[in-house]
RNA sequence: GGGCGGUUAGCUCAGCGGUAGAGCACUGGUUUUACACACCAUUGGUCGGGAGUUCGAUCCUCUCACCGCCCACCA
């Protein structure tokens, strides 16, 4: 028995333990082994993180294509894990160490702090699984993955040494995005331009050999600069070629204020005569473009910054040694001086001796870390990284050869844009958290990247004896002692960033590099969910790396999808208070509801607005559906065995079979496109606004009649259909309509949605639950498939008869509702020169419109009573006698206003048919369709007439 | 600076060359035997502005305006 009222929390939590114990999520399933395969690989969240709407929304779209193609007889592996988010959880866990006042990271170790990690891991990494099972993810969870696994592992430090070897990761010293908070060096997609209100200031540059006066133009050049405090930095200026006003400067050299150096004048093209004073500051060492300049023109390269940012001079006893009288006390102040307080600082200096110009207000914009949020300083240093232009090339190549498609396809302009400008990819980071480099040095800086430690060590040893740097005997002794060789060979200390293991994620996680079954069967994968954010971060680079590795791409669909936000359209934002917290909402409403909601919203291109008030519409559907399935139990609706409902006889019966099927390929290929919220709106428009509305309705005297042939069959399609129904429902809302399927599916085969069979009424989930850990090698039963029986079946017959009942009761509830006849009050109905086929359809609706109606009696005329209300049902008249009750001046303005569309209508058509050139160009058939408008406008405006005529006789 | 997207009923969005659609909200009615988390019936739009192509434009082209996002090293 389907209980009265629909509680998803009790569902849920009992279909969840249900999943949990049965295997229907595994890949390689026994029934499907000789399926063809459908893998979706996870976005791996953090696994120290917790469920965001984001999450749902991606998992969500995950799972409906997961259960679909589950019910079609893939053979589903969706393959599930966590990230270990190197940067963000090591932040978590320096955070909780401050917050409880224990040793700081470097205090405490590496050993120790990443001990703490791994612990605070254990707490908390199932956390957010566990969130995901909650919303109904039916992941194989069996497989469950960690990037920082000793597989994955593996298959990192693979990755690492092959490309090593191939030439395509190296180390360079370079400028890096430096983080001055984090001390470490990020990429460049970690870096978030920001604007920021600064100054742009303007500094005299003395001319060598000139006599510096602020007064004297010719004494100084003028150099514009958003950064003052590089200035001790600079080793040179840049004026532009073609720059008339510095032309004859250049090849000579300027004296940098407050250090003294000579510093040259050169030309280069980097140079903007428009921007700023038209020669710009040149600091190699602090700046990107600067950098360029200066290896283009030879220019030294000084760093007068430290790690955390702060002026780093003292140390440096060439620089310090160069600078004149005076300036080497300021520098020795400035020592340690954070950056932004130094700037003050230098500019006061500046100010002082005349250097100063002007300072004019900037608005500009300026990197900043996305996770520390503080300004990125472009530091010089030693990093790993990847080649990322020659892995892009096959990225590239396999999307515009359309071997993965990027749904919407627009996705796809982004990533070529991106892709074919790519930049060396720094993949080493200055942390603890994550996979550390395979790479160890000798004492001469030379570098040994190998797999094992023992590999590289003997490559070390090897070399370094050849060299003769040590003895073979002390070559020994170091290989078998790792407290000798300590001082000797050291490892890198640097880890990997997180996207390199993330970028493996769909053959790691099949078990490469071992030659696993799963990795032939399961790779390539099929689609990707994802959001846009980490296009670059995630899906480009298991591009590349799939392709590099496996030789194919890693998945042929790349489905985007966009950010969910609150009602008014606002990101969700934990500052600005409008989080909806998914558990929150599962929890009021039910996983279903919030699931159908966000499907529902999930048009391509466009973010989903969610308010609680969309979850609490999508609940109120799945009442419905819960009651509609409760009115089936009710009357017996089950579906005989072998029943096919492509013979039924009944025409309502065949009509809703018609509109199942039509139902069912509109949900089918909207799935296939992901056009979920079609695919969505499809089925809750079906299901409440056609079987709950009309279906039902208009078998209700049926199954309330006497028994017979007639009821029998109606029985079965109102079971049919339902059963059709909660399969098709089934990928978005799983909770509910396996709950209705255990309990309603009363057949000898009980084929449960998306678990083991089990007899419905007789076996509870805690029963079952024992039954499979008692016996887990019970084999799988085939779940429900989602195939429309008669694909093809079509009845234009019932469709055009049950549209005629629904026009029909359609347009008397309209009439009485205008005429505001009461309810209670039941009318006749007379039926005015009637068709023979209105004659004959009549006696098998005659109890349903007069039911649904509220007719006492049908009856037919040859033409209508006097003073009835007259309305027009597919050209034909049906009055509805009611002399007495209606206002017969109200009656009259209805008609004349229905004369007046008739009219419109007319006059609209016979404009076009009167166009010589609309009867000359238009197709033939749209010209015979707007004469066919024409002689029904006519018709229906004669009938109209009529039935003002009569009116008037009557009165 | 480059790129992408949006602007259609109060709200969220479909439609993308042949007379404007849905859901929700609104309004009025309903103790009709599955469901008031429901039922029934309505109201509501010169499809952002302008120009063009076309027999015909919400739909194609151009342009303007506003909104959003992404990318970029510009002093």
């Amino acid at each position: 028995m389907i209980e009265k009222n629909y509680q998803p929390a009790d569902i849920e939590g009992r279909m969840s333990l249900v999943w949990e114990d049965s295997r229907a999520f595994r890949a390689g399933r026994p029934d499907r082994r000789d399926a063809k395969p459908f893998t979706i690989v996870i976005p791996p969240p953090n696994v120290t993180g917790s469920l965001h709407m984001g999450h749902a929304l991606n998992n969500t779209l995950q799972d409906i294509l997961c259960r679909f193609e589950r019910m079609r007889g893939r053979d589903v592996l969706w393959q599930p894990g966590t990230d270990h988010a190197g940067i963000a959880t090591q932040m978590v866990v320096e955070r909780q160490l401050m917050e409880r006042q224990q040793p700081r990271r470097r205090d405490m170790g590496r050993e120790k702090f990443l001990e703490r990690v791994w612990q605070w891991k254990e707490e908390s990494g199932g956390t957010i699984v566990n969130q995901l099972k909650r919303l109904g993810a039916s992941c194989d969870w069996s497989r469950e993955r960690f990037t920082m696994d000793e597989g994955l592992s593996r298959a990192v430090v693979k990755v690492f040494v092959q490309l090593h070897r191939e030439g395509l990761i190296y180390k360079d010293k370079r400028l890096v995005n430096w983080d001055p908070k984090l001390l470490t060096a990020i990429s460049d997609l970690e870096v978030q331009q920001v604007e920021v209100k600064g100054s742009l200031w303007y500094l005299r540059y003395p001319i060598e050999g000139k006599s510096f006066s602020p007064d004297d133009p010719t004494s100084f050049i003028v150099v514009a600069t958003t950064r003052p405090e590089t200035m001790l930095g600079d080793t040179g200026v840049a004026v532009n070629p073609e720059d008339e006003r510095y032309r004859h400067l250049v090849g000579g050299h300027v004296i940098l204020p407050l250090v003294g150096r000579r510093i040259p004048i050169v030309a280069d093209e980097y140079s903007d005569p428009e921007k700023g004073s038209g020669a710009v500051k040149i600091t190699p060492a602090h700046d990107f473009n600067d950098f360029e300049v200066g290896k283009r023109h030879n220019l030294a390269q000084i760093s007068v910054l430290d790690q955390e940012g702060s002026m780093a001079l003292v140390g440096n006893e060439d620089y310090l040694r160069d600078l004149p009288e005076g300036s080497e006390e300021f520098a020795r102040e400035l020592h340690k001086v954070d950056r932004f307080a130094a700037r003050k600082q230098i500019v006061a200096r500046l100010d002082n001796f005349g250097f100063l110009e002007r300072i004019e207000p900037n608005t500009h914009m300026a990197p900043h870390g996305d996770r520390s949020g503080v300004v990125i300083e472009p530091y010089l240093t030693d990093q790993w990284y990847v080649d990322a232009k020659t892995l892009a090339e096959p990225a590239i190549a396999a999307v515009r050869s359309g071997r993965t498609k990027f749904v919407p396809d627009n996705w796809s302009k982004t990533y070529f844009e991106w892709m074919e400008n790519i930049q060396p990819w720094c993949i080493s980071r200055q942390l603890w958290w994550g996979h550390q480099i395979p790479a160890w040095y000798g004492p001469d800086g030379k570098v040994f990247v190998a797999e094992t430690e023992e590999e590289a060590i003997g490559h070390a040893l090897g070399y370094y004896v050849e060299q003769e740097v040590i003895t073979p005997e002390q070559g020994r002794e170091m290989a078998l002692d790792r407290n000798k060789r300590a001082d000797f060979i050291t490892r890198d200390e640097d880890v990997l960033d997180t996207w390199f293991s993330s970028a493996l994620w769909p053959f790691s996680t099949l078990g490469w590099p071992d030659d696993t079954p799963e990795v032939k069967r399961y790779y390539p994968t099929d689609a990707l969910v994802t959001g846009f954010d980490i296009i670059f971060f995630w899906v480009a680079r298991m591009m590349m790396m799939g392709l590099h590795f496996m030789k194919d791409a890693p998945f042929s669909t790349v489905y985007i999808h966009r950010l969910v936000r609150d009602e008014k359209g606002a990101k969700m934002s934990k500052s600005k208070g409008n989080v909806i917290d998914p558990l929150g909402v599962i929890d009021e409403y039910g996983a279903d509801a919030l699931r159908f909601a966000l499907a529902r919203g999930a048009a391509q291109g466009h973010d989903i607005k969610l308010s609680p008030q969309m979850v609490e519409t999508n609940r109120n559907f799945a009442t419905k559906l819960w009651n509609a399935c409760r009115f089936a139990e009710m009357n017996d609706c089950v579906q005989p065995e072998g029943f096919d409902p492509t013979s039924a006889k009944d025409t309502l019966n065949r009509w809703i079979v018609h509109e199942t099927v039509r139902a069912t390929r509109e949900v089918t290929e909207a799935i296939e496109a992901c056009r979920f919220n079609d695919a969505a709106n499809a089925i809750y428009r079906f299901v409440w606004n056609v079987y709950c509305d009309w279906y039902l309705e208009l078998a209700k005297p049926m199954l309330m009649g006497e028994e017979g042939a007639a009821k029998t069959e109606t029985r079965a399609t109102v079971a049919w259909a339902r059963d059709e129904i909660l399969k098709l429902l089934h990928p978005f809302m799983p909770f509910i309509t396996e709950e209705l399927w255990e309990v309603t599916a009363r057949r000898d085969t009980l084929l449960a949605l998306s678990q083991w069979s089990r007899k419905a009424d007789a076996i509870t989930a805690e029963q079952l639950a024992l039954m499979s850990a008692a016996n887990p090698n019970e084999p799988m039963v085939p779940l429900a498939l989602l195939e429309v029986a008669p694909a093809d079946f079509t009845d234009e017959a019932a469709e055009a008869e049950i549209g005629w009942v629904v026009d029909l009761v359609t347009a008397i509830r309209s009439v009485r509702a205008e005429m505001n006849i009461a309810p209670a009050t039941l009318t006749t109905l007379v039926l005015s020169g009637a068709s023979a086929e209105t004659r004959k359809r009549l006696p098998r609706w005659n109890d349903v419109i007069k039911r649904m109606a509220r007719l006492s009696d049908i009856s037919f005329a040859d033409r209508a009573p006097e003073g009835a209300v007259q309305i027009l049902v597919r050209g034909e008249v049906a009055a509805l006698p009611l002399k007495g009750v209606i206002d017969l001046a109200a009656e009259r303005t209805r008609l004349d206003k229905e004369i007046v569309k008739a009219d419109a209508d007319i006059k609209r058509v016979d404009a076009k048919l009167g166009n010589e050139k609309f009867v000359a160009n238009a197709p033939e058939e749209i010209v015979e369709e707007e004469k066919e408008k024409r002689e029904a406008a006519l018709a229906r405006k004669a009938k109209i007439l009529e039935a003002l005529e009569r009116l008037k006789n009557a009165s």
